[in-house]
RNA sequence: GCCGGGGUGGCGAAACUGGUUAGACGCGAGGGACUUAAAAUCCCUUGGCCGAAAGGCCAUCUGGGUUCGACUCCCAGCCCCGGCACCA
């Protein structure tokens, strides 16, 4: 293989081959490639390990620092594992679908079909470039039928286990785009292209039922070495809360004429008796002083008033044209009188029932009891409509009359008051013994509430599987049959939203018209795509089975193979698609498919990598393109570099400033092991700080604590050539299969130069000698009145009195101890404090 | 507001479960060697203040506390980053 010459000179014959990066990385690229070394015997191997890191999105602009920096970490990650022992998987694949891919298109008049397949041939040079142990012979692109038939399928199993159903339920539309967008396209209530208002649609769209599986996905989250950070938002957004159903008897007025405040209507005795609330305060009943239905509360025109009809449409169609963003981001309270009243079950009392959109349907029941003194947002209802607002929690320095000026919220050592015959009960013991009473009373009952949602996966946009139903006028929605999977999404020119809202494949007839899988007569299919989180959601499962294509994933590769031994991705993963893949999983699991419940046994947050305070983005213009610096100084030291900025899990700002530093540390390492002797005998010392260097470097690696792993073989180094000695092949040997997984390619070289023919991937992992790791002397600091006054080198295991002794024998400690010590504290090996 | 993670030299950062005179490693800076010169390389110095030196004092966001001993633990507060947020 010739090479483009790249050197400013040819060097003299005689003169010492030096370190060329561009050389030895395009070496090796070829003869891994041509070796199959990252290619694991998948059904063959005895220690399988699963390294799995978060595919990207293959955008137009390539690869960025950001992405090079969780993969490299990784890579290290697995090419250790390599080296202790395992065979290791490491895939790469492209979640390619998505609105992303689909604006981008139709922003540069481009078909995403053309698009994807360029993008991906860029990602993948440069990913070759970086040096992963990547297995390129087992790729996912999501975007592929190959793929999506089983994204189509994986919809299947859910729709058979009744766990996929049709509601209707809002989206955000912008009137003069004439498209649907998610809530990332709307900034303050208008349309980020075209700054139109952005209004509601309720549409008939397709849903998971993740909320069945809520408390388990709670629950397991206990079980798995996960980031804590990934774990606590997990818990955070799964949003367990304990509380009660209570009912509410609302007000017939025909049947209980008489009361003043109400005046009788038909509606109202239409035979709706009652509402019911959640609430995580049962204790405050007797504060509750009216309640609220969210605006789409089906009970709502039930219970309204003739005369207050109008006011609550007004009300309910404002809200339905205000955009989910901003109806939740207004903290300003509106909402509108209904005309009815209802029972508080606990005083017997009349309160007035309201609508408002503070009280959002898809929580709860969608009605909520409000208690004004001691619920922020209800005090400012209240507030707002002069509603009343009753103290029924005291704190420690108050009194059941005590004046609210503001809802008080602080339950420590708080008691009930105002509230009959709880007065006194501090507010925990009150919740059970509230809900407790209401249940005896049959007008409550303790119940738990989850924030989550079902998984909304329609989307009414072209460029994702097409989801795989067919609708028959006789028979309803009715699923493709597998054996007709893929469905495949037709290339269409025109693939622009129009104003009709529903997907552009909704627009070709010769597509959408198919006759019933189940009855034969005229039907139609689908015409949303799903979620690109269905695409991700189960892209782990098919990597090792890739190439079997008559089954998603194959059972005896899937039993050996997983779950994931180690999973590294960023934190802005932590919620959906880490979540959306346990639900995923957990169903796989119950439907029989797969043997575990918990698809990732380990996971580790990356941390971000930022530039001039900011994340990297094309808008920002900000993106460091990784090209110019593996250009420039190769993809060894950029890797190692990037390692070196600082705890990966941490991330930080990018800067180039000290790369130079990495590349003088692998041009020394280079160096050393051209020049070592074979023949002379390697230094004790230097065997001591390299045994440690192989402990800290081991010890580190898995943690991931990677920028102290290298300043440890950094220091090594300059340990190895200080005072400009020649080092000796055993004192560099180890060193290079250490640094291996950092810079893989010139590891390799080294190696090879070192005399052997096998990869120092497969030559396993130095070990340490313990005895070697200390040598025959300590220091030991001894303090005085707490200060540190001195070291004293006394023998390995000397005792305390040794200690003093050597101490007082010290011209430079002694001078400090003036006197008898009235305390001595002696830490083996470390210290000796003396007290004065 | 709630939940995570952070605040240490000119800069990125180290410091094991409270214990070897805090700042490893790297960048930058200063000085030197080699060179006709430069680059590269190598060597030395580099937290601040006082001092000629010996040496001393101060120093890990701020203020308290516990301890023989605190970057590390406790209490109160300030600031930065990330996520969630009218979830009843």
């Amino acid at each position: 293989m010739t090479s483009p010459t790249q050197h400013p000179h040819t060097p003299a014959p005689d003169e010492p081959i030096g370190y060329d990066p561009a050389l030895v990385e395009r070496t090796w690229r070829e003869k891994w490639a041509q070796r199959a070394s990252n290619q694991p015997d998948i059904a063959g191997c005895a220690r399988p390990y699963y390294a799995l890191m978060m595919f990207p999105y293959p955008s137009a602009e390539g690869l960025h620092v950001g992405n090079l920096f969780a993969f490299t970490g990784n890579d290290i990650f697995a090419r250790f594992q390599r080296l202790i022992g395992h065979t290791v998987f490491e895939p790469i694949g492209f979640d390619a679908f998505g609105i992303h891919s689909e604006n981008y298109a139709l922003k540069v008049g481009a078909h995403p079909m053309e698009l994807i397949p360029k993008n991906i041939a860029n990602f993948t040079r440069q990913l070759t470039r970086a040096g992963l142990m990547v297995d390129w012979s087992r790729t996912v692109d999501t975007t592929h039928p190959s793929y999506y038939k089983w994204t189509q399928w994986v919809f299947l199993q859910l729709f058979k286990r009744g766990l996929a159903y049709r509601k209707k339920a809002a989206v955000n539309w912008c009137p003069s785009c004439k498209t649907v967008l998610s809530n990332e396209q709307v900034e303050g209530g208008h349309c980020e292209r075209c700054t139109t208002l952005v209004e509601q649609r309720a549409m008939e769209q397709w849903f998971f039922r993740i909320t069945d599986y809520a408390p388990r996905l709670l629950a397991n989250l206990d079980t798995l070495d996960w980031s804590a950070s990934t774990k606590a938002a997990q818990r955070n957004w799964i949003g367990r809360s304990d509380g009660a159903e209570i009912r509410f008897r609302i007000l017939n007025p025909l049947e209980d004429a008489g009361s003043a405040a109400v005046h009788a209507t038909s509606e109202v005795a239409s035979g709706i008796s009652e509402v019911t609330v959640f609430t995580t305060r049962p204790d405050t009943i007797f504060g509750a002083t009216y309640l609220v239905l969210a605006p789409e509360h089906p009970l709502l025109d039930l219970i309204t008033s003739a005369d207050q009809q109008a006011a609550v449409d007004a009300y309910r169609t404002r809200s339905a044209h205000q955009d989910i963003v901003t109806r939740k981001t207004n903290k300003e309270k509106t909402g509108a009188f209904t005309g009815a009243y209802a029972t508080n079950p606990a005083t017997g009392g009349l309160i007035p029932v309201c609508t408002a959109d503070y009280v959002l349907m898809e929580y709860g029941t969608g009605a909520i009891m409000a208690v004004p003194g001691h619920d922020e947002r209800d005090f400012a209802f209240a507030a707002k409509f002069e509603l009343p607002i009753e103290r029924v929690v005291a704190g420690p320095d108050q009194t059941a009359r005590t004046p609210l000026t503001e809802a008080f919220t602080d339950d420590a050592g708080a008691v009930l008051c105002n509230s009959e015959r709880f007065d006194g009960f501090p507010v925990d013991e009150a919740k059970a013994a509230i809900a407790a009473w209401l249940e005896e009373k049959h007008a409550g009952k303790a119940v738990v509430n989850y924030r989550l949602h079902d998984w909304c996966i329609s989307r009414q946009r072209y460029w994702g599987p097409p989801i795989p139903i067919i609708y028959c006028d006789d028979c309803g929605p009715v699923a493709v049959p597998e054996k007709d999977l893929p469905v495949v999404l037709p290339n269409i020119a025109d693939f622009t939203p129009d104003d009709s809202g529903v997907s552009p494949l909704a627009r070709h007839e010769e597509w959408y018209r198919v006759p019933c899988p189940s009855c034969g007569k005229k039907a139609r299919r689908e015409t949303d795509v799903s979620d690109t989180f269905l695409d991700s959601g189960w892209y782990f499962l098919r990597y090792p089975s890739v190439g079997h294509d008559d089954v998603p994933f194959d059972a005896t590769i899937t039993k050996k193979w997983l779950p994931v031994n180690s999973y590294i991705g960023g934190n802005e993963h932590a919620v959906l698609h880490l979540l959306y893949s346990r639900f995923l999983t957990m169903v796989m699991y119950d439907a029989g498919h797969v043997h575990f419940e918990e698809p990732f046994t380990t996971f580790r947050a990356h941390g971000l990598i930022i530039r001039d305070g900011a994340k990297m983005s094309k808008s920002k213009g900000n993106v460091v393109n990784p090209d110019e610096y593996i250009e420039e100084w190769g993809a060894d030291t950029f890797r190692t570099y990037l390692m070196f900025l600082g705890p990966f899990e941490e991330g930080g700002d990018f800067r180039d400033a000290g790369i130079s530093g990495v590349k003088r540390f692998l041009d020394r390492v280079w160096a050393s092991v051209r020049d070592a002797s074979a023949t002379d005998e390697p230094d004790q010392a230097v065997m001591r700080k390299l045994h440690q260097t192989i402990k800290k470097v081991g010890d580190d690696v898995p943690v991931l604590a990677y920028n102290t792993a290298i300043a440890a073989m950094m220091e090594y180094v300059n340990v190895l050539r200080s005072g400009e000695r020649k080092p000796r092949r055993a004192e560099v040997e180890p060193l290079v299969q250490l640094m291996a997984p950092f810079a893989p390619h010139i590891a390799e070289e080294l190696w090879q130069m070192l005399g052997h023919d096998i990869s120092v991937f497969d030559s396993g992992w130095p070990a340490f000698d313990a005895a070697r790791l200390a040598g025959g002397t300590v220091k030991i600091a001894v303090q005085v009145n707490g200060k540190t006054r001195g070291m004293v080198v006394v023998a390995e295991g000397a005792d305390e009195s040794t200690v003093y002794a050597a101490a007082l024998a010290d011209a430079g400690i002694a001078k400090f101890v003036t006197g008898e010590p009235t305390k001595r504290v002696f830490v083996a090996g470390r210290l000796l404090s003396l007290v004065l």
